[in-house]
DNA sequence: CACTATTATGAGCAATTATTCAGTTCTGGC
DNA sequence: GCCAGAACTGAATAATTGCTCATAATAGTG
């Protein structure tokens, strides 16, 4: 029975100590739940992984979905940077350089801890809060796709919104699946296949 | 704690009334799975919803997990036959017709009852046995789109496995995410988008 | 050192839940 | 109508788990 967490803040860590607490919380939790998946991540699993009570995991976290909202908060931030970075870096002259960038960035991203972002895929749906803040990030996601796609004038297809939601939407789920699969998959044949699809798809004449 | 049910086989029923009693619950566990999700779709629940006492229950199942064991069984039997029936009954002349026609019947399939469909998904990972259900189907589905792709001397592209994977996922995917989204979604240009995607791939000049 | 605020502890509560089993009811063949 | 096996019942069990709170340890301050 999750409780308010209006009622119940989280404290704010005044000391050191405290915030180095905190982290190895948020670290242990991220290990336990990829590793048994949120139901069997239990708080007291989290707490000894992390080498410390099961109060003070409390103290910092209102309840176990407060954490995992923290580390899918923590992920989409982290995804977002990397794709300003790359975007800001250089502007690549052509469309497959476009794609290509934003396929390299989500197979990197996936890369990182698979089981992890299994389980947010997971839960987000029943957690009102993940909902939104994905649902948010989403359409922000989409939306500057969309505006990107539309100054390149080769870029010909009926619907640049639709385009945009469909080209976001393949990377993330795609990528997501082929690599979280237990086969070994070849990336750089996976990266050529889906940029060939995208750009083809772009620019057709 | 789920027991080996080769130590505790289930039932099979020898009167009409058993069997109606089986998918009663079977139904009920649909509903359920999908109102309330994997771990909140209680057996209690279920046999209270199908109007059945839970003893009842565990006489045709030996847990919980076999019971969306055979949902999920049934979803791809259905899907894999609807597939067939499709493709046996005209072969469609053109690439384009052969990709309207995958999602098409991709969409309808997922306009059924996506939220069970979520759960499925969800749970997937956590069993060995949907696992390997779902494995093989697909790669079998994997092989077969690659043969008929193969038939098309118009397709050309670097590599025909990954491209067939690369599209079954996608329509898999894309299409239960967007028609499992609260918004109300233009499926029609779903459906245009991504035939114009592969059709433009698997067709470049 | 002394004192207060902050942080950490962990036994245990309350609630939930999958599953069992001893007993009851029903069905269909004779 | 009788009865053996099939089907059904649901209170009870055993285990798990999220979370609390009274208490203890520690840090920073003067």
């Amino acid at each position: 029975m999750p409780r308010d967490p209006r009622i119940h803040p989280r404290k704010q860590p005044r000391q050191v100590r405290a915030e180095l607490t905190r982290r190895r919380i948020l670290r242990a939790a991220a290990q336990v739940f990829a590793e048994y998946g949120y139901a069997a991540g239990t708080t007291n699993r989290i707490a000894e992984r992390a080498g410390v009570s099961i109060g003070s995991l409390y103290q910092y976290y209102p309840n176990k979905d407060a954490i995992l909202l923290e580390l899918t908060a923590g992920h989409l931030e982290s995804g977002a940077a990397e794709a300003d970075r790359r975007q800001a870096g250089e502007p690549p002259g052509t469309v497959e350089g476009v794609m290509r960038a934003f396929v390299q960035a989500s197979i990197a991203n996936h890369l990182e801890d698979p089981q992890l972002l299994r389980v947010m895929l997971e839960r987000t749906p029943r957690s009102q809060e993940l909902l939104d803040k994905v649902h948010r990030y989403t359409e922000e996601r989409t939306a500057r796709t969309r505006e990107l796609l539309r100054s390149y004038p080769e870029v010909r297809v009926q619907d640049v919104h639709t385009a945009a939601r469909i080209i976001n939407a393949t990377i993330e789920l795609v990528v997501h699946q082929v690599v979280a699969e237990h086969e070994p998959v070849d990336l750089k044949r996976l990266e050529d296949e889906l940029v060939a699809m995208f750009t083809r798809y772009l620019t057709a004449g």
